[in-house]
DNA sequence: GTGTGTGAAGTGGTTCACAGCG
DNA sequence: CGCTGTGAACCACTTCACACAC
């Protein structure tokens, strides 16, 4: 089945969401209520979650408990991803060290760095490889995704190895570039700069 | 006029890679070019472009200066905008020292933290205020944008806080978690949790 | 001939409105 | 009755296709 993009970016907040109200101990939860706390139409969100069977209650709503493993499963993952960072400056130590990133779905095998200090050490538990190894090590490890933390100017080499070993399939790029990829690899990009840009280019035409 | 937020995005982009080919001394480029080295179509380029008037030569192509200098007035602000930032961690440490974060357009003014450590002191030359005093010292300091990079749990208190001041008219959001905020202040998110869940969960889609 | 500018057509995602079930 | 589930209407952005300027 085909499910847009936009859909699951909704459904990872409304698992996140979900979350919390099992902590909180609600039981019930109406497509209502879950929109005003995450700023979505209520018709939206029943939308989205009526594309995986009929979850809901009629009359009642949705039951927490159960909406949540149900989303559980749809986001998880068939077997645990492996997963390599290329730039361990502040960001990509800000990224290993973030919460949020401890997940079983994925585990991080390899760390690059030009960083002749960092090299051939652990960093957070993790070995921390040469970049010029990058192709090498992810064959060797099956490295199917990599995060890159790299300055921009560096950003397509890295992509160009990592893809070199064949393995990876998706990348996660957070270098303010737009990387050129084969089209069968998946790109996201987190793009810090074009983000803080468009806020306030916005906020600029609210201003006049 | 109004012009849609994925325009905006491109906007930005195109003035990135256009930096670029400045740097280089390209003298024309073509909507096909454009749209190649940063994979949007080419009736995309230039339907952007046209929003603004007619920039690019029939047959020829766009001036590669001329469109710098085009878009740069586009997205120009009137003023520089006055940033506090919220969270002195890694990645709020992060930030402060991004290249692509250094900019005419804005000044970080203000940070604010919960470390004893860090209050009272500059840090990367600027002074650093406890979490306690956000209201105080946005309203003291007319800081309109806020950066959020502190625990999600947090992270609403602290927008709160700031919006106390009256003077906060924009939120860059890095917290993981999807704040409330009235409907005239603007709000920009970089979920790097969501975004990495978005792609794994598509990389498990494609292998199925 | 070559590449832009643009109305028109297409596509994909959102919102409505109401039938249907608890 | 209340709230979900969903086809249909709507809207926004993208892509096409071709006239037009160089």
């Amino acid at each position: 089945m085909k499910i847009a993009e936009p859909t699951v970016e909704r459904l990872v907040q409304y698992h996140r969401l979900l979350e919390q109200l099992v902590a909180e101990g609600q039981k019930v939860v109406s497509s209502q209520e879950m929109g005003e706390m995450l700023s979505f139409k209520a018709s939206q969100v029943r939308k989205d979650l009526s594309y995986f069977g009929e979850i809901g209650k009629r009359g009642v709503g949705y039951h927490v408990d159960r909406l949540h493993k149900h989303i559980s499963r749809i986001l998880a993952s068939p077997r645990k991803w492996s997963i390599g960072l290329v730039g361990v400056g502040k960001l990509g130590e800000a990224l290993l060290g973030y919460k949020a990133f401890q997940s079983e779905k994925f585990r991080i095998e390899a760390l690059f760095d030009v960083d002749t200090d960092k090299i051939g050490k652990d960093i957070q538990g993790i070995p921390c490889y040469s970049s010029d190894a990058i192709s090498e090590v992810v064959r060797e490890k099956k490295i199917e995704v990599i995060i890159i933390t790299v300055p921009g100017t560096a950003a397509q080499h890295v992509a160009d190895k990592a893809l070199q070993a064949g393995t990876v399939k998706g990348i996660l790029n957070f270098a303010p570039v737009s990387l050129s990829v084969p089209g069968d690899v998946l790109l996201a990009a987190v793009d810090i700069s074009v983000e803080l840009e468009k806020l306030l280019f916005f906020l600029k035409h609210k201003d006049e």
